[in-house]
DNA sequence: CTCTGGCACTCGAACGCCCGGAGTGCCAAC
DNA sequence: GTTGGCACTCCGGGCGTTCGAGTGCCAGAG
């Protein structure tokens, strides 16, 4: 459509002035949930002219589909696009306030391992942002190897336990074809650890491929279990877990309940479905998928916005709130920002 | 009230032929979602009277209060007292089919770990009630320890790693205050496995009180530290974890949504009250909380199905589901108690 | 004593109707 | 380009009517 050339449209058509209506538009209904007409506008609103303006650059805006009627004479809602060139262009990131950055960190710092510093952040999003709250666990596959540890339980059965920089930890039952010796594991366990230990999950395949060579005959096979039993780990949990919280703010959505509602409580639950709306977050800085411009059908009068953390400089996952595309843009931004970086401060320290 | 004579009122007032109007409104309303009056009745169910005897019946059944009317000149709905007197007297449990048994067990054989175990429980099980299933982890407390793992971090710093017999793992960081070498950490490893392997948690207590005792003395400190944090683990996570799934299953919930939806959702967020909910489940069998039986006040309206579930005699932990007391009780119960079963196999096979 | 058919009554849901108000689009004037 | 005026549209709420399902009661039959 005319999609390609917005910049032209926004130089070319919409005039300062119409821009800051747009504003005023989204502010409003924002807050009111109600269709915002001329006449309204212009009282909450210092914009210096007249209903009758405000009307005839309403009719501009609409025609370029920011806008829309619900029913003829009817007052304006922003369409999809407007919320678009309102987050883009007209509104900044809204940055909490020193109390509310002191009470996250406090919250935060009160967590005692990682399942509770994810639980605490979920609900910490979405008490601040009044939304439904997605946090990633921290990714396997970027994060590295901190320890690995081998038990034996039985004559012929091991236990496998991974244990990350981020503080996850996994285990995987091995049942071997033969006993395998006490000091044979004692070995194993120093080598794979000696050859692993700070790598990066996704360089260990290449790092332990030759490791069987170097044992006995008899226990190769052992190792190559336990060897594999590992990289499938790393792979099956590269799908990555996630925590989800807040779902009773959906029931502020809106009037027409359980159309919107359903299919909305159907993605939370789809980890996949999530997982693809948190990773479309940009490498660099935060994602706002407003609407239609999400893939997934069921959330298209809902808008997702999301950021990745981490410690240090790299991101190891991402977090987010799903809401109504009438949300707060600036507040929610904002806090969602805060928490992903108090939350990649907590994970740097532990 | 009247209820202390429950017994005697069945006996006294209530023929067979009254009881069985009252299976059939709760048979027909749970079907329908409408009040049901006394035409209909006779018509879907061949009771051998006619529509005015069935209206005498019911208004004896509206005097004992199992039945009510929404408003006057409208059909009867069952009431709390109702729907229990349906599930002490009336109602069997529904045995699943064979098909759906099959079903069962292969979807839950699939799992790969305890995370998968229970993610599966409770997906498996909201899909065969078709309502909200809770999912509580085995318990620490009534467990026993399979495994206890050090490992050295640091020169001062140490993970504790604690493996249950169920499968779930534990872990937790120790900062020392001395240097802690690796010939007393594999002693300390080897005394405290072979003091508790096999041990219930609640009676780790005890068996580690006088380790620190026979370490060298520039040891007894971090000993300690290791041995009180054990301990704490044991209490902390004794705060049982849970999972929850089919929330999609409140929209089938009613006409009335808002009101009725967002206690629910929010009595889903908050672990302790479910906890509480599914605590209730009867040691031996199954537990039914219909209505305003719950304690929890948001859940007024909904019923708790719960049972424990565990592998060998034991129960180790519960689940269940949370439905309108509008619900087909002979056939959830019977999917609460089959998933259960097959669960408690599972386990006892890991 | 129990069951049955009949009958008058009640009340909610659905429908149609009207009306007020908010909002629009257009136009002529500044 | 902006403004005030004006006719028009349409939604939402309030009101009265109708329709039908369901009830309670009663008198009579088994």
């Amino acid at each position: 459509m005319t999609s390609d050339d917005d910049q032209l449209e926004v130089c070319a058509m919409l005039s300062e002035r119409r821009l800051e209506v747009l504003r005023a538009i989204v502010q409003d209904y924002v807050g009111t949930e109600e269709p915002v007409g001329s006449k309204a506008l212009t009282e909450r609103h210092r914009l210096g002219v007249s209903p009758a303006t405000v009307r005839n650059d309403m009719a501009v805006l609409e025609d370029e589909g920011y806008i829309a009627q619900p029913h003829t004479s009817a007052g304006r809602i922003p369409t999809d696009k407007g919320y678009r060139l309102f987050v883009d262009r007209l509104a900044g990131v809204k940055p909490l306030s020193t109390p509310e950055r002191r009470a996250i960190q406090n919250f935060l710092d009160g967590a005692v391992d990682l399942d509770d510093v994810v639980g605490r952040t979920v609900r910490l999003l979405a008490q601040l942002t009044r939304q439904v709250a997605v946090v990633q666990y921290p990714s396997l596959t970027r994060s590295t190897v901190r320890h690995v540890e081998l038990l034996s339980l039985a004559p012929a059965r091991l236990m496998l336990v991974l244990i990350t920089d981020t503080g996850r930890v996994e285990q995987r039952l091995v049942d071997c074809q033969t006993p395998f010796g006490e000091t044979s594991l004692a070995d194993l366990r120093a080598r794979l650890n000696s050859r692993v230990v700070g790598r990066r999950f996704t360089d260990v395949p290449q790092l332990v491929q030759d490791l069987p060579e170097s044992f006995e005959p008899e226990d190769r096979g052992t190792v190559s279990t336990v060897l594999s039993t590992l990289l499938e780990t790393l792979v099956e949990e590269a799908e990555e877990r996630l925590m989800i919280g807040g779902t009773a703010n959906l029931t502020r959505f809106g009037h027409d309940f359980p159309l919107t509602i359903r299919p909305v409580l159907e993605a939370l639950e789809e980890q996949v479905v999530l997982l693809k709306l948190l990773g479309e977050a940009n490498e660099s800085g935060m994602a706002v998928r407003i609407g239609h411009e999400n893939a997934y059908e069921g959330l298209n009068s809902t808008s997702v916005v999301s950021v990745g953390y981490g410690s240090g400089g790299e991101t190891v996952a991402k977090l987010g709130v799903v809401g109504p595309t009438r949300m707060d843009y600036p507040g929610t931004m904002g806090a969602v920002r805060a928490v992903a970086r108090y939350v990649g401060q907590i994970l740097a320290e532990s």
